[in-house]
DNA sequence: CTAAAAGTAGACGGTCGGTCTATTTTGGAG
DNA sequence: CTCCAAAATAGACCGACCGTCTACTTTTAG
């Protein structure tokens, strides 16, 4: 029989999240954890979440293992049982902000309540809105990565093109039901665009970070959107 | 009086540059070295020189010293001869790379052999023809340390933003002329074109080097230009 | 001849990533 | 109830490498 008491007691020391803010008050307990914990801590999904602001904000090469773990409470000691590398744990992360992202995605670019076109500057503003949230300390993992690529393992390449390729379909979908609804031209071609878009997107996430304001990314929407042939 | 023999003496363990290839023969000499030789070495500028490989290929942070200082054949030691510090060095490298670049853009931007766009589009066709010679390895300096700035010295951001306003300007003189040519609506503004230039460009090229192919790099040329306002 | 200038040698302390063994606690089989 | 396996933490250890600094060596100038 467990009580509430002891549950309490199990939690009362693990890292917690308010809102956006990451609370640390660490000191995990050593030992295999009472069943009833297990579900409802999950330290590998915290390191994820901590390996994520690391990884968005200064890069996968420069992201140090200690204060990633330090952030939550995990200890270094225990990293090997939950990952078995940096580079597995790196896959991990991007794969957890790859989900995320394309849920962003659709969430904007699915939405029949409003035009095609309107949805894509929607994304735009979402995303936007998010940078600044963050003090323009936090890029886009796959553009950051992208930019790593050279220095990183093999195995983060293929993957950062297929996320990129899942990204384009997506606005190549927008865009040509933006076709349908007359927002674009017939004739436009549409998955061109798409690359366009994000190329340019890249770009301006980078120089929003560089200039710490939201004007290269407003710039850029208003610009791309100008330039779409009617 | 000092030999043809002696000055051969002096420098015929120095790197040596057979076009773009690197190759160093190393081993320096301890103590002041003879006069004659100090002109014609330069050790200095040799570090720039090979700094600016490995930051344009794998950034500030990834870079280290004694790779730097290998290719060229100076010893660990001599480099706070010559530099204050890393970020001094980096400073040094970036302000070449400055330069350099900015001679490349004005070589295009103001042949008036080419329509104020073709002249453009010369400069996108010369650039990217550089970073595939080089196997796509090498980024943009100025764009690679953009994405890094949150884990540089503070010193370097507002650098990097003032070089980016310089290459704007450049390509906004540019467009200007395009208005007075009629190539470009004379109603468009040319700065806010500029500026998308330049964040899309990083964006190619990131992707580019991503990819390993000029297809990034052409795709955005074309639509670019599609874009403008006629 | 000598002292300063010019440049080299390499040690040093610090950090980081990845691994390994020991230890602690719980779950479950009998 | 006992005892071993499973789940997890503790943290030392190693090799690599990073940026800096001090001591040394050689040349030049006077």
């Amino acid at each position: 029989m467990i009580s509430a008491g002891f549950l309490q007691f199990a939690l009362y020391r693990r890292s917690v999240y308010y809102r956006d803010m990451t609370i640390s008050t660490i000191k995990p307990r050593r030992g295999r954890p009472p069943k009833a914990a297990a579900k409802s801590h999950d330290a590998r999904a915290e390191l994820i979440r901590s390996g994520l602001e690391h990884l968005t904000e200064i890069g996968f090469t420069a992201s140090g293992l200690d204060k990633i773990l330090k952030k939550v409470g995990v200890p270094k000691g225990s990293f090997y049982f939950y990952f078995s590398s940096k580079e597995a744990f790196g896959h991990a992360v991007l794969n957890s902000y790859a989900n995320y992202f394309a849920k962003k995605l659709d969430s904007c670019l699915l939405d029949t309540a409003y035009s095609p076109l309107q949805r894509i500057c929607n994304f735009v503003e979402d995303a936007k809105q998010g940078i600044a949230k963050h003090q323009f300390k936090r890029g886009c993992l796959v553009g950051n990565l992208g930019q790593e690529v050279d220095v990183l393992p093999e195995s983060f390449r293929p993957v950062l093109v297929a996320i990129f390729e899942s990204w384009q379909a997506r606005i190549a979908n927008c865009l040509h039901e933006a076709q349908l609804v007359g927002e674009l031209s017939a004739d436009a071609d549409c998955a061109g665009i798409a690359e366009f878009f994000w190329v340019g997107w890249e770009g301006a996430v980078s120089r929003s970070r560089l200039e710490r304001s939201t004007r290269p990314l407003d710039r850029y929407l208003e610009l791309f959107t100008q330039g779409l042939p009617k």
